[in-house]
DNA sequence: CGAAAATCTTGACACCTGCCCAGGAAAATC
DNA sequence: GATTTTCCTGGGCAGGTGTCAAGATTTTCG
């Protein structure tokens, strides 16, 4: 039987170590975890860390790259399926309150990250191209919902990001400070009331945000 | 020659105290900051600041208490002698970067604490507290450009906190990284071009956020 | 099988942390 | 000036940190 090329063998302890190390990270936060604690909760020892990888960020910023990655095509499906502007917003509204449920941790830990960015430069290439693909990723989201509705988006990509990450932020810190209902059920009226704000005045029917807000809030 | 009532003394050394742990903890973030290190920085010894406050997070939260208490009336001003909805906005804009340029390491360190409040517990109530507080402020802009344009606020207060903090957080972000023409000019415009879309459609003239939106950019 | 290479464990290192406290300086009070 | 109270210092403690290296263990392969 054919075994692995011994790289991707590599390769894969070191998404399997970083794997774990993100559990306690997103229960612990970046400051508070140290590598025995991150060991601790992993079937691996403290030293085999500096095996692969070699330093404590780098194993940080290869765990959160790498979710990241699968978190930012989490709403190519929503985008693909949607047949009009109303349906794919409230769907994307949807599946923002699906992953705080889910996976508040990590976002707490993404936001967590981020912030020590200010501080620690070594982090700020990573944590900018990540938060550069999540822009991507939201553009991809409006932008087609001003296709659906027949208009254009009069915001940059940047400013539609900033204000979505903005909410997000918002309902996740209100989400995990134990306000799980509220947090969510504003996200939820807050994206839909925002995104119709985006858009442009479009060429076909009415005034097209007034359009897709009818429909997103039916 | 009267002397200061000694209550009034100890609160000075506490202000004083904090506002020296301030500068140090804008520099290296919540979990560099040692009380070594904030002692160093500062004309007292690591000693003392178990004299004046109970525990290292009393220290910091204090500080920051203090300092987002002043923060929020910086705002006042302008609102106070705004007489128009574009001036107003254009004002705003311009405090929003000011605030960038002179006070960065405060920024960042805020966003640093109220990410850590979403591991530690004991940060929550005073964060919730302050992001009220925040909330309260740029609603009473907001509230106040929709009045000189003869209109309403069409979203809640904390819809309209979360897509200016964000916008405001992604500007601070590439401010520290480097760029900063580059997020005080986008910042600026981002804000003129934001503030409009909170509006409804207003009762005199034309639509109010076009209204509006015609002498901020001017 | 046996050697070589890889993977992993364990324990140690130098250092740093918050916190506490004995003792002394300074100030206030009488 | 003496005494009491307030204020501050600097050292020490117990515990935790990232990192590393030497050795054990496992895997690979001639």
């Amino acid at each position: 039987m054919a075994r692995a090329n011994p790289i991707d063998k590599h390769d894969e302890r070191r998404r399997a170590l970083a794997d774990s190390a993100l559990r306690t990270l997103g229960e612990l936060g970046y400051a508070r975890s140290s590598l025995r604690e991150i060991a601790n909760n992993s079937p691996f020892s403290h030293g085999v860390v500096h095996y692969y990888f070699s330093d404590k960020l780098e194993l940080i910023v290869y765990g959160v790259r790498q979710y990241k990655a699968v978190c930012v095509t989490r709403y190519d499906g929503v985008v693909a399926g949607a047949t009009t502007a109303g349906g794919l917003v409230s769907a994307f509204a949807d599946k923002l309150c699906e992953t705080i449920v889910d996976e508040a941790p990590m976002h707490r830990l993404w936001y967590d990250l981020r912030s020590q960015s200010m501080f620690e430069e070594s982090l700020r290439e990573a944590v900018q191209q990540i938060d550069h693909t999540l822009e991507d990723m939201v553009w991809r989201v409006v932008t087609r919902v001003a296709e659906l509705a027949g208009t254009d988006v009069a915001l940059t990509s940047h400013t539609v990001y900033g204000m979505f990450d903005g909410v997000f932020q918002q309902a996740l810190l209100r989400y995990v400070a134990g306000q799980e209902r509220e947090a969510l059920d504003d996200l939820r009226t807050e994206v839909r009331a925002l995104v119709p704000l985006t858009l442009g005045a479009g060429a076909p029917g009415a005034a097209g945000a007034a359009a897709v807000e009818v429909r997103a809030t039916a």
